[in-house]
DNA sequence: CAAACTTAGTGTAATTTTTACACTTAATTA
DNA sequence: TAATTAAGTGTAAAAATTACACTAAGTTTG
């Protein structure tokens, strides 16, 4: 083992946040700051590990180094080793603005979060020009592999949601089953029967009725429910 | 990226083999060849990857040189890297005897599979002195952080057993609904009813009945099935 | 050759889960 | 006060899951 804080050479992490909004699913991109303004590029917030430092540690470090946010359980998903991954023309720049030997092979490990969007607001620093929320439907081209990494966390976002029944985390402190199931409808993509839906989420008795309904909407106020414990 | 077949030193791959023999569950391990041979130690099958090849290649390529073992359908299932990993005193021999830098960094990417024990024989070769099938429920202590890595590939192997319903290739190509489920059980670790897992298997018709029988079983002879294409 | 042994093979009823489906209610706005 | 919008509600059919016990067809033993 190492025991000092070598940046190494061979090892990344990338972070796939994905924030929600209560409208649609988002993901946390940086611009790259580069000294060529030619073309901007965009990537996944990620960055190589230190020697001293496990994968976890690292996946937190770098999130925070380069967008602030802190705090958020960032979940391991898959590596990405292909030995051409960082070998993108388009790249280069990046590589030699801030790798020391912009031709190592490097493989990534890559983390994946869901967290509430309102709670978290991004700062870019470090080599980021911008860090910035954004729509995962409408993603720009992306650095390296990344296009490749955010659809594989979306996949796995997907089936970790559907066996861990959570999400409610990513609600207002007083929710309507309205928000719960366009939440669940965003992120697994489909449509799902109002009145089942409604009969599965109160049968599982995570969540409790309050005596509030919401105001302010043009329409019959729905009843506010709250987080069961 | 590096166009050169240098060893990254920072990199390995171990790959989990499940074996199955109709009665149990074996996962593929080695002894490693020492100098000393005071204490033996046992591990995965694992090395460092090559710069210029992909996780995958590493993976088939890694076990194919320690145990002679191929085509075998290798899927990645979770990186290592606890700083400290390869830092236990007892792994140092090993380390000094077999890596050009005993004290790098290093982690791992783990992979697993299933097959069926009597199509692989496995050869020792490389820094193997012997390679072997053993017991899942009797693993010996293991070097690095092997354990650790065995135990979750057994859970993954679980999961995406369950999900994918599949395995009959484990089993001869003539076998009998009992087979299937004691493999079913054996995988699981759970006693599942006759009834209800015939019914659910048949319902399924990926396996067909044909007319033959077993023979030289001290009891009614079971019909043999085969996989339904 | 009869008895003992062993696993194969079979059906039903109760329960739970999943699915499909349409109208009334309560607020806001025009 | 009429129009608009999403909230809220129940039932029946279908499908999936679970629990459960006896007979059948071989082999071996005495």
């Amino acid at each position: 083992m190492s025991l000092n804080t070598a940046i190494n050479p061979n090892v990344s992490v990338d972070c796939v946040v994905f924030g929600f909004d209560n409208e649609k699913l988002n993901v946390l991109l940086i611009q790259q700051k580069l000294p060529s303004t030619k073309e901007q590029r965009y990537a996944l917030p990620g960055d190589l590990i230190l020697d001293n430092e496990s994968l976890d540690t690292a996946a937190n470090r770098v999130l925070k180094e380069i967008s602030g946010l802190s705090g958020i359980f960032l979940k391991q998903f898959r590596a990405f080793g292909d030995p051409d991954r960082v070998s993108n023309i388009k790249d280069l720049e990046f590589l030699k603005s801030y790798r020391k030997n912009p031709q190592a092979r490097v493989i990534t490990i890559a983390y994946f979060a869901l967290v509430r969007m309102e709670n978290f607001k991004p700062e870019a620093s470090s080599f980021a020009e911008k860090v910035f929320w954004q729509d995962v439907t409408e993603l720009p081209d992306l650095s390296f592999d990344h296009t490749k990494i955010v659809s594989q966390a979306l996949e796995k976002l997907r089936h970790d949601f559907i066996r861990d029944k959570t999400g409610f985390e990513l609600l207002p402190e007083r929710f309507t089953l309205g928000q719960i199931q366009k939440l669940y409808e965003i992120i697994l993509n489909e449509n799902l029967d109002k009145r089942n839906f409604r009969k599965k989420i109160l049968k599982e008795e995570l969540v409790k009725a309050t005596n509030q309904k919401q105001t302010g909407v043009l329409h019959k106020p729905a009843r506010l429910y709250k987080i069961n414990n």
